[in-house]
DNA sequence: TGGTTGACTGACCGCTCGTTCAGCGCGGTG
DNA sequence: CACCGCGCTGAACGAGCGGTCAGTCAACCA
């Protein structure tokens, strides 16, 4: 089952390829990526492209899938540690902060993808491929903090809604450092979303002190 | 002072051509919106637009900055009240919800204006003139939340952050609410969202029933 | 009513993009 | 050495964009 010296050939043209639309889609935005810019980043004629991906929409789509397949592997191991609710829940937001800082550029693929819009073909299209992904990682969660309402650790809300609110909030913190020049410790930005979602912002009464 | 028919025409087609503007953004997106497109939804000819706004990038800034205005004025309002910061706090949210849901089209705009990238010279320009607009409307919550932190209502907490993640995560649901079926009533988010922050979602220890 | 104006039109232009394909060079074969 | 086969190239093409401007005509004056 060992691989012919062509199939080697085209797995690093695909891969080289792929990575190299991630970048330029990262810098210059979906709509603003050209193929031009793609081959030329990727070190190969345009028309190089064409041998390996139908066109530029199933370049995109390939490209997307293989990233987010690595940050779903990422998520699931963090969450599927036995520890507690509050541990695991910890882990998956460490493991989203560390994700994506280690591959900023993909995280600005991930939003583009989220938020392009266009013809209506295009519109269904991405309805179809792209909102199922997102949706897992909703669900996954949701999945854990159900665990934990049936538990009897958490207040009875809508799981579905508390994951979505969740994940944004913490991906506009994490987009927030990316363009900071000097962000706080990971840590510190995670302590901040970890306990505010397990125990909200308030002073309790009894222990408020004398102003 | 009264204005000349002149300026009433004028003032008309301004006025129509930004809302066709932001239908047709808000439907296709930023990149796909065509003039000759907003230019058929406005029913006016292509060129006629270009007697109002110098180019398309003027077209889309105006036609931003209109919209915000509005949208700033009402969550002033709701901010600005007398009530406790509990109080404040739920009719921020509550206004944001209702801005959106009354203005669907306009949220998409303000989506697709956040997220759209470009040259690097777009993006500068980008940088200038929208950043701006969003950064007041964390920095106005993140002085309520700093207010609230220096009576000792509120753990002290990087406002900005807490500002951010509220933001964003209230509009993730938002965002839900406008493609789902049959959303729940909106003061339920509200609630689910407010009490999240104020409170947490954990049960505390003493108050668990026994499973 | 004939003349003048200027708001409006839409065919047109230059340009950029995704996509194609005739041809190039190179490693293997007889 | 001549001859392919094939991966690759990049000039060329057509579609579609933003932006232009010569022409049109209803409204208004003299």
């Amino acid at each position: 089952m060992t691989k012919s010296k062509e199939e080697v050939v085209q797995e690093f043209r695909v891969q080289s390829i792929q990575e190299a639309a991630i970048r330029v889609i990262s810098r210059k935005g979906m709509a603003a990526a050209t193929m031009q810019e793609i081959a030329e980043e990727a070190g190969v004629a345009k028309g190089t492209i064409y041998l390996y991906f139908r066109d530029r929409e199933e370049l995109v789509e390939k490209t997307f899938e293989t990233a987010i397949g690595q940050l779903h592997a990422r998520l699931d191991a963090a969450m599927d540690g036995s520890g507690s609710f509050e541990e695991r829940l910890r882990a998956l937001v460490t493991a989203q902060f560390s994700f994506f800082s280690e591959n900023r550029e993909f995280f600005r693929l991930y939003h583009s993808l989220r938020m392009t819009q266009g013809s209506a073909s295009q519109q269904r299209r991405q309805k179809r491929n792209c909102q199922p992904q997102f949706r897992a990682r909703i669900d996954r969660l949701a999945g854990l903090l159900k665990q934990a309402m049936d538990a009897g650790e958490v207040r009875p809300l809508d799981p579905a809604r508390l994951a979505l609110f969740l994940i944004e909030g913490s991906i506009a913190i994490v987009l927030e450092r990316l363009t900071d020049d000097a962000p706080p410790a990971e840590s510190e930005d995670v302590e901040l979303i970890v306990s505010t979602m397990l125990n909200g912002i308030v002073i309790p009464k009894s222990k408020r002190s004398t102003h």
